[in-house]
DNA sequence: TTGAAAGCGGTACCAT
DNA sequence: ATGGTACCGCTTTCAA
């Protein structure tokens, strides 16, 4: 069933069928209401390709997001998918792991003919500049989490710089000057939050040590070694942020077994954090609030309205059992 | 960049052309480097809108994925983009959540021009069967964790009712003769799991006491206030199943505040399981081998090979602190 | 091995 | 308000 049995049996020009599918006013109620009825009856839906070629335009938005992201991120991708279709777009998914091209990843979903595309849930490092830039020449770039000048690319990020500062400040007020900071990676998420680390001790007029800045594994069992060795090396440290909560859950664990308790801290108050026994405290990076103004924002985009090229968002942290102000 | 440019630069016709990308051996080497050449030096890559309007196929999967899920689900997604992206196909994505109309998402997706669908991390009743049929008529459905006899919709599941009815006898073996049974609502998949665990009873020469079977909101408060309630009314029960992790988890988390401790079991065996303490034992239902063998089978569906409509693969039970055999 | 041309199902401009 | 028609970019016969 196309636009052409449509026009037959309603006895009409294909391009009035056009007219009512595309809401103009320029047909008689009575023509409309015949051609609605028809379509109804027949179950007739236009071919969403046929459009495309007619018009450029796909209405669909290639969201690319890590898949190795701590799992607290796929309520976040619902999200994304349900912010896009109220603006009437369709999610195009395409996962990317860490072992995986990000960068070729990225100009495939441009040539699958995305009208704008959306990064979650990374992990975006320099080298991902130039692959934004030429996607950015084919549709308009989202990324969320992240801060990057790159023209046709457009930021949404949370302050988690600013965050982990006022957490070091308050961690300072009760006397702990030796804090662990565990991450995974050098992402520019990740650079932002040691950054925010530096910056807190540089407000109390100390020095953050690197000997306390540790990349590790995002495994439990890894943050478990990873705290044991630490220990054996008296390494000392009197207080645990991890960039995510996986990894402070690791060292919360750790800690327990060893029999030791300090200040444990997560970042993105995920499930996770409420489900474990003490619950975790964890920055809250309002994941949630990025996704929907990410998505929201790239579809202002694509109708053409200005949008700021960087938005941020405040973070906040969630008090918990292993940490509070 | 058209398939015209291509053509005029190579002073070949777009047929050719098109015989290229299409892999054709009936072109001269000769002319298909050229070709080939002139195509990366400029980048081109074909429309996918102008291709599937002359195919009639998009090369595209739909996936409609249950945005309530337990978040264990999350990688399972990943898991079958990439396997669809393996065989070429494109994942467009359809969250539907518990108060949104899935019959209605589930005719939309078909309607977008899909290839075929894939209707994951469901929570299927009857009432969607009619859906179903109508969608299978428009391309092959493929649903995971479910056991539906309609023409055109396959299935793969894990057979949960058994695992469910092992574990009740295993629980027998050590005494538990009251077994609790959470479940969050009338679904095909946990009436399978209640099934189960009739059968248990019944192959022990018991009969399960429906006061022992309770739906409960998949939310650890929830639970809690539940299981406060129970022993309130004394309802006697000396172990308890959870069909999610998270239900299990909070009948745990409950007990351990009133200071009782019995077996505990959940499913899914999701990430959550092991980040407890104590170790949540769990049934594992191979989410991961479920999604990875649906989108395997739907792409050979979609390649008109004769497809099983149902394929069961086994469950076992990962042990661990909260029940050992 | 190659080319010409008729679709595929819409959109949108120009007439009427 | 409606119809006629030239695209959009590619696939696929049919001829040569």
């Amino acid at each position: 069933m196309n636009i052409y049995d449509i026009a037959k049996q309603c006895e009409v020009s294909i391009a009035t069928v056009s007219r009512v599918l595309n809401g103009s006013d320029k047909v008689r109620p009575a023509t409309r209401d015949k051609i609605l009825a028809v379509m109804k009856e027949n179950n007739y839906s236009p071919s969403s390709m046929a459009r495309g070629l007619g018009t450029g335009y796909t209405r669909m938005v290639g969201v690319l997001w890590d898949s190795d992201t701590d799992s607290h991120f796929a309520p976040a991708i619902a999200l994304i998918e349900q912010t896009l279709r109220q603006q009437g777009m369709s999610t195009l998914l395409r996962t990317v792991s860490a072992t995986e091209d990000k960068q070729k990843a990225l100009s495939e979903l441009a040539q699958q003919g995305v009208d704008g595309i959306l990064v979650a849930g990374f992990g975006l490092t320099d080298e991902d500049e130039a692959a934004l830039y030429t996607a950015a020449s084919r549709a308009p770039v989202m990324v969320v989490g992240a801060n990057i000048n790159v023209p046709g690319v457009y930021c949404v990020q949370c302050d988690e710089r600013r965050a982990i500062a006022g957490l070091v400040a308050d961690l300072f007020l009760r006397q702990r000057r030796n804090i662990l900071l565990l991450h995974d990676g050098d992402t520019l998420s990740n650079r932002e939050k040691v950054e925010g680390y530096r910056e807190g001790y540089a407000a109390a007029g100390y020095t953050a040590e690197d000997s306390r800045i540790i990349q590790v594994e995002p495994r439990l069992d890894a943050v478990n070694t990873c705290i044991k060795q630490l220990l054996m090396q008296r390494v000392s440290f009197d207080a645990v942020i991890g960039t995510t909560d996986m990894l402070a859950l690791g060292a919360q664990k750790a800690l327990q077994r060893t029999g030791l308790s300090m200040p444990v801290i997560g970042c993105n108050n995920s499930p996770l954090a409420q489900c474990v026994t003490p619950e975790l405290s964890s920055i809250d990076n309002h994941a949630e609030t990025l996704c929907v103004t990410a998505a929201e924002l790239l579809c202002r985009c694509l109708q053409g309205e200005e949008v700021s090229p960087y938005t941020v968002i405040p973070a906040d942290l969630a008090e918990r059992d292993t940490f509070r102000r």
